[in-house]
DNA sequence: TGCCAAATCTAAAACGTTTTGGCTGGGACA
DNA sequence: TGTCCCAGCCAAAACGTTTTAGATTTGGCA
């Protein structure tokens, strides 16, 4: 098992200096060619793999990009953040940057995380994911004047930050216009209660939509319970389908929340899409899976996540002076858990 | 806002030398506790944090800890690693230590991207998920003698390494014996294709506990697919269920199989658990929340990933010499999934 | 032959920390 | 009074790299 070696040992074998061994590795004009060639050989050949610590220190960046990851839980990594990990990590990974994961210990708050981070000099950037509306944290970084790109825009101003997003308020325009395109009028939607920027842009998508429609007889009903609350959201769902006058559509602020709505529904006995159709938002893997079918938006999350990481390695390189920002639409996947909107009298609700 | 200041200037503002500032702060017992505590309030006063780097490069040690996530896709973070990671990150941050994932890129391998780890210096250890039978990484780190542990054990040897694991082969001997004492005797399994090893050691436990019942009754249907092949895992299922004498139980080898079974009975009209009953293995949050409850086992992903982090970390230290193990017993989760076996599906033969 | 520019290489400094092996001054002790 | 010890502090080296400013060599040309 051979030891690393570092550069004094490879400019030692080729009695060379340390500078030239280094110049030589950095594919600098002003050593030869042939000496290049010899030093990368001999570097192979003594397995030299450059330390970081030494680099770290001279360069002042520490190859790496940080994500703190929110505090909820247990099992808060869900299918949209386990994707944009992913995605991050293969985006960096490309450009030699790593990927560190910070996590909130017990009394630590997800802001005081970041803070550890950004001033421990660990991470030479940050991605911030799910952001509130009036953030904390942009505001530190901001303040910092600490690279970051954020997944999500804040509500009033998008100009003095880099952000990446997606329109979610497009979204929702689509989907309700669609729906009342299949006849429904009665639409309901189950969303969060945490204000968060997602919630808000797909909420005032539907809303505008359903504003712009025109027609007195199209109306909304919303439902909020916090993130995580399952049995909150469950006695929601089942408050708004057996209300007199229910919804003819629902639509899930994520699919989670839409693939809530189905299974509610299956249990009390309506059929999908006959009796209700459902609407959801992410495309996760059990939306395909359902029967039938979610319809929902996919977000390209995975894409998305390496383009968050080009975005940030050049904020710092120092490349882009401006805040760099990207918009993009999701697509509409239709499946079969839409469909017109029942005509006639509504089935018995199945008591429970 | 106050740059970060370092030791020579802490040192210069008190008029000490820097050797004596990193001792103060390093709490030193040739200090003088006065000047501790005179050390550590400029420190504070300046927003003194120490470097990375220069520290790294002194010790040899980056302070991170590595996990490469496992190339699957495209949501190859479910839920299990999703907890896995959070549990990790908290119990390495309360050491001071932090996490750093890597992923491969295009045309990597899962060792290459172990190897660029280990050789890079960049982690100080690294923590594997998904043992294979007979793992190349694990060959790989024992063989550089880099600090490692485990989650799962590889089949023959379990002493040459540190792991930490879970009894899946006890979980499945006694959800055989739990169905057997309900009445059932013929039992399918749900399993994976790939050569992983929890899958080896449940499948085990299965048929051990199945020989050991010693009543020539007793059978065990076994379908396997590729772990993220759902059309292939629905169709085996369907194709078990729709069999002449399909099984009166089915168990999954992992919670999302098991609810795959559930869902596919219920779409072919087969209630739960009077016509099947079903039991899976890491109650997901999903598990608790179909309808009716999924029977399953809860390993305790957080606490174990916590419990992983404490033992690398005294790897690392050097503090243990010999491999560290430890193998913990899942909880049995009994919600209402499984039942007495249907009564005309197979006459009684005896109580056990 | 002498000079100059280009090509190639190098010494040394710098990054921020920890650690080693002292140094210093004062009190205890003979 | 001289010696020794000890608490408290410090200078310098070391870690591995990059970069800067210069040194050396080479060859062309007058």
């Amino acid at each position: 098992m051979r030891r690393r070696s570092t550069l004094k040992e490879v400019a030692a074998a080729l009695d060379l200096s340390v500078a030239t061994v280094s110049r030589a590795l950095g594919g600098y004009e002003d050593i030869a060619a042939e000496t290049r060639r010899r030093v990368a050989e001999k570097a192979r050949e003594l397995g030299y793999v450059p330390n970081m610590a030494g680099r770290m220190l001279v360069s002042g960046r520490s190859g790496f990009v940080g994500l703190v990851l929110p505090i909820r839980g247990p099992n808060f990594v869900d299918s949209f953040l386990g994707e944009f990990v992913t995605g991050l990590g293969e985006g960096l990974v490309a450009k030699g940057v790593d990927l560190m994961i910070a996590t909130a210990s017990a009394g630590q708050s997800e802001l005081d995380v970041l803070k550890h981070l950004v001033q421990s000099g660990r991470a030479d950037g940050v991605v911030l994911t799910r952001i509130a509306e009036d953030d904390e944290r942009v505001k530190f970084l901001i303040e910092r004047r600490f690279p970051f790109v954020a997944h999500g825009r804040i509500a009033d101003d998008g100009a003095s930050y880099s952000w990446l997003d997606t329109d979610g308020k497009g979204a929702f325009r689509t989907a309700l216009s669609r729906l009342y395109a299949l006849g429904h009028r009665h639409v309901g939607l189950v969303s969060i209660e945490e204000r968060m920027n997602f919630r808000h842009d797909r909420e005032e998508g539907l809303e505008s939509a359903a504003a712009e429609a025109g027609d007195p007889a199209v109306r909304l009903s919303i439902v909020r319970a916090p993130r995580f609350d399952e049995a909150a959201h469950r006695a929601q769902i089942r408050g708004m389908l057996s209300a007199e006058d229910r919804p003819t559509a629902i639509i899930g602020l994520i699919d989670e929340l839409a693939l809530m709505v189905m299974r509610e529904a299956e249990a009390m006995g309506l059929a999908i899409p006959r009796d209700l159709s459902v609407i959801g938002f992410d495309n996760v893997p059990a939306a395909a899976f359902a029967t039938p079918g979610l319809t929902t938006f996919d977000q390209a999350t995975h894409e998305r996540a390496r383009e968050s990481a080009g975005m940030l390695i050049r904020l710092i390189e120092g490349e882009e002076k401006g805040p760099l920002s990207s918009l993009k639409v999701p697509r509409f996947i239709e499946r079969g858990s839409h469909g017109p909107a029942p005509r006639h009298a509504r089935p018995r609700i199945r008591q429970i």
